[in-house]
DNA sequence: ATATTATTCAACTAAATGGTTGAATAAAGT
DNA sequence: ACTTTATTCAACCATTTAGTTGAATAATAT
């Protein structure tokens, strides 16, 4: 576990890493048109996308000669779960927020964190 | 801005690191009493911290020959805005959330992200 | 069959990272 | 004054990282 988290944070270490995971909001897309707007080699994104996928940050299918790469949520929700479980944050204090719902019988226990 | 999001996932990246930040959860700490459960120099320890402050993680204050350890919310903070900012995610939909306490009047628009 | 397109591999380099040790600094206690 | 305690500095080392280039692989198009 603590070494996926290793993973994922210092995957998001990187700004490259981090505009790539903007621009696949948008759109699943493949390795070539991902390293078109960056200054830099092909390869060099091909080996941003491994560590991205090793994160669990995003996936990739081959379908034909091209590589698509889609995000994964479950990196990004594993890193979101340990800031969060961290607490001390301050535009929501989801700890009382949890707490103030379940008591409030909004939500039920199993759809929080 | 980025630059400082580099510092603060690439800060989280570390267990030790982490490790540090779940002991500040409990208390303000001095260098000396951070790096005792560790099997690890006191000047790696030392490092490690200045990472941490470096990265807004916490805040250190020389009082005598002690210097103290607290968390700063600034880095987590601004960790948590990114993914948050960046959606996708599982657990808990922010979102929807705000959204539905904003109409609910149970808390100020202000108090929100 | 051949050329083009998409992606990765391999080998290399420069810089950053995480650790070590021993000495240096600085404050407090005796 | 001297010793102990708290912390950092400086120099070093091994490993990892982020990039490069050129060749290799694999699928599609002509």
């Amino acid at each position: 576990m603590s070494h996926k988290l290793n993973q994922i944070f210092s995957a998001l270490a990187d700004p490259t890493r981090r505009d790539i995971l903007m621009m696949l909001l948008e759109d699943d897309m493949a390795v070539t048109d991902i390293a078109d707007p960056f200054d830099m080699s092909l390869a060099a994104i091909s080996k941003h996308l491994i560590v991205l996928a090793n994160a669990g940050l995003i996936a990739q299918e081959r379908r034909g000669r091209v590589k698509w790469c889609k995000l994964d949520t479950e990196g990004m929700n594993a890193a979101f779960v340990w800031i969060q479980s961290f607490g001390q944050l301050d535009p929501i204090n989801l700890e009382s927020l949890e707490e103030f719902l379940a008591k409030e019988h909004l939500l039920q226990q199993s759809d929080l964190v």
